[in-house]
RNA sequence: GGCCCGUUCGUCUAUCGGUUAGGACGCCAGGUUUUCAACCUGGAAAGAGGGGUUCGAUUCCCCUACGGGCUACCA
C-alpha cells in the first residue's frame, strides 16, 4: 500500500449533532491512526452556510471531547478554503479537464424530468463539453469535469475490495456553482489531497462518489488516498438510523450515563471485530485495530450489549475515572455537579456500589445509601419493613452495634447470631435493616453499607427508628 | 428506473473448501444468596432461497428475494 506516515481525518458537516455514525467513523479514523503514530485530523464541512451554525459546530468539538478523540491541529474550517478550491477548479478549466457549462438549472431540470418520463437516463450531458468558446454567451456558468466517456473506474477499496464502475455511469459533476462557490465533490478533494489525508475511512454512502472524486485527483496528477468505505450503522428494528430511532447523538448517549470508554470499546465492535475480543482498552484497540478487520455489512445498535459492556467498564474503572466520568455524565445530562462533601461521600461508597451498574446514573441509584441525610426517609417498602416489631428489634440491635468493634468480621459475627438469638431468620433482620439504613427494600448488602456509613452514622440510622 | 454494496443464532461476530459452525450480549433452567445486581453451571438458538463449480461448500461463481447506498449547481 503506503509507506507514507498515515494521516487520517473525520469530516463532519455541522448539522446539530454529533450523529453516533460520525462518531463511530472518528473513532475508526482515529484508531487507525494514532494505532500507528499517525496524524488525526478535524475538519467541519460547512459548505452549506444555510445549514451550518456555529452552535452545530460546537456540538461536533463537545462530542469529540467527551469521546475522547484528541485530534492534531486545529479543526479546519472548509468554507475557509473557498480560495483554494476555486484556485483548482480554474486550473483544471486552464488544463482543459473541467470546462465551462453555460446550461441553466431549469434547462437541466427540463431535461431530466423527461427522461424520467421517457424512461431514459437521467445522467446530464452538458452541450458545452466540448462547444467552442466563441460560442460561448456572456451568462453565468458553472464548472464540470471532463468525465471519461467509456473505459472504467476502479475504486481500489481496502473494506468493500475492488470496485468497477463503468465510466459511462459517471456525469460531469459540477466542480464549481454558476454563483462561484465550490461544491462539496471538489472541496474533500482539495481538502483531503492539502491535508495530506492519506487513508479515507468514511460511511458507504460515499462509495459511489469515490469514482467520482478520482477524476479530480487523476484530473489535477494527485495520489489517490487508500479507500476504505465502512458500512453505515442501523437502528435496533435493522433499518437506517433516522429520527424515529431517537438518541442519534453521540452527546444523547453520554447523557444518559454510559462512560466514553466504554462508548469507545461498544462502538469499535460495531463493524469491526479482532476475533473473539468483546471487551477491550484503549491501548488493546490501537493495538488491534485495522481496515482488515471492518465488516462490510451494517450493524445494528443494541443497547443491552452496550449496557453490559458499560457495566464492565464501569467496574473495571479506577476511582478517579469514576468520578471523572461522573462529572462528564452531569454535564451532558445537564445536572448540577455535586457538590464536595457529597462528592467525596460518593467516592467511598465506589468500592461497593461499583459492580452492580451499568451506568452513571445507576450508579448515584445504589449510592443512595450514602447520599442521603438522616433521617433518612423511607419509600414505601422500606417503610413496611419498619413495623413496630422490627423497630424494636433494630433497637436492641443497636446496644450491639454501638460498642462492637467496626470491621467485616465482627459485623459478621454479631448480625447472624443476634438474629439466631431471636429466633429470625437473617433475611428478616437484613430487611428492617436495609429500610433503616438505607430508607429503600433494595440496597447493596448490609455489610457493606454499615462499613461504608461508619459505626456512628449506621448508630444514628437506626436509633432513629426507635419506636415511640 | 440505472449503477454499486450487502445477507452466519433475536443482536454483535469468528470461520479465510473439510469444524459436533466457535465466542459475546440477550433469553430460559438450575445453583449460590440478606434484597437487587453480580457470580457459577447447563440449555435453546444461525449459514435468505435456488442453481452451479468441486471428492467436499457457510466459504468460489450465477440467478432470485430482501436490505442499503448513489444517481443534485446537498453534504
Amino acid at each position: 500500500m503506503s509507506d507514507r506516515p498515515v494521516v487520517t481525518r473525520i469530516a463532519p458537516s455541522p448539522t446539530g449533532y454529533m450523529h453516533i455514525g460520525t462518531a463511530r467513523t472518528a473513532l475508526f479514523n482515529w484508531l487507525y491512526a494514532r494505532g500507528r503514530g499517525g496524524r488525526f485530523l478535524l475538519r467541519i464541512e460547512d459548505t452549506d452556510k444555510a445549514r451550518s451554525t456555529d452552535e452545530a459546530t460546537q456540538a461536533i468539538l463537545d462530542g469529540m471531547t467527551w469521546l475522547g478523540l484528541d485530534y492534531d491541529g486545529e479543526a479546519v474550517s472548509q468554507a475557509d478554503r473557498a480560495d483554494r478550491h476555486v484556485e483548482v477548479a480554474n486550473a483544471m478549466l486552464a488544463a482543459g479537464s473541467a470546462y465551462k457549462c453555460f446550461s441553466t438549472q431549469d434547462e437541466i431540470a427540463a431535461f431530466r424530468e423527461m427522461a424520467r418520463a421517457e424512461g431514459r437516463s437521467t445522467l446530464f450531458r452538458s452541450p458545452w463539453r466540448d462547444a467552442n468558446p466563441e460560442t460561448y454567451p456572456d451568462a453565468p456558468y458553472a464548472i464540470r469535469v471532463k468525465a471519461p466517456l467509456n473505459g472504467e473506474t476502479v475504486i481500489r477499496d481496502a473494506v468493500q475490495g475492488d470496485v468497477t464502475i463503468k465510466n459511462d455511469q459517471l456525469d460531469d459533476m459540477i466542480v464549481l456553482r454558476s454563483d462561484g462557490t465550490p461544491t462539496y465533490m471538489l472541496a474533500v478533494v482539495v481538502d483531503d489531497r492539502d491535508m495530506g489525508v492519506t487513508h479515507v475511512i468514511r460511511g458507504d454512502d460515499h462509495l459511489n462518489n469515490a469514482a467520482r472524486q478520482m477524476l479530480i485527483y487523476d484530473a489535477m496528477g494527485w495520489k489517490v488516498p487508500v479507500w476504505a468505505h465502512i458500512p453505515l450503522i442501523h437502528g435496533e428494528d435493522g433499518k437506517k438510523l433516522s429520527k424515529r430511532h431517537g438518541a442519534l447523538g453521540i452527546m444523547d448517549w453520554a447523557a444518559d450515563g454510559y462512560p466514553a470508554a466504554a462508548m469507545r470499546n461498544y462502538l469499535a465492535r460495531l463493524g469491526w471485530s479482532h476475533a473473539d475480543d468483546e471487551f477491550f482498552s484503549d491501548a488493546q484497540a490501537l493495538e488491534w485495530f485495522d481496515i482488515t478487520g471492518i465488516k462490510k455489512s451494517p450493524a445494528r445498535l443494541d443497547r443491552k450489549k452496550l449496557d453490559n459492556l458499560s457495566g464492565q467498564h464501569i467496574a473495571a474503572m479506577s476511582n478517579a475515572d469514576v468520578m471523572d466520568g461522573l462529572k462528564s455524565y452531569f454535564a451532558a445530562a445537564g445536572l448540577p455537579n455535586l457538590p464536595d462533601p457529597v462528592s467525596s461521600r460518593l467516592a467511598q461508597a465506589l468500592p461497593v456500589v461499583r459492580d452492580r451498574a451499568k451506568t452513571f446514573p445507576e450508579l448515584i441509584d445504589k449510592a443512595h445509601f450514602i447520599l442521603t441525610d438522616r433521617p433518612v426517609d423511607l419509600d414505601e417498602k422500606a417503610a413496611s419493613q419498619l413495623d413496630d416489631v422490627s423497630r424494636g428489634i433494630l433497637n436492641e440491635l443497636t446496644l450491639h452495634l454501638q460498642n462492637a468493634s467496626w470491621t467485616r468480621d465482627a459485623l459478621e459475627g454479631i448480625l447472624p447470631s443476634f438474629a439466631d438469638a431471636h429466633g429470625l431468620k437473617f433475611g428478616k433482620l437484613a430487611g428492617p435493616l436495609r429500610a433503616a439504613l438505607a430508607g429503600r427494600s433494595v440496597t447493596p448488602s448490609v455489610y457493606d453499607m454499615m462499613l461504608v456509613l461508619g459505626q456512628d452514622e449506621t448508630v444514628a440510622r437506626l436509633k432513629d427508628t426507635k419506636p415511640e
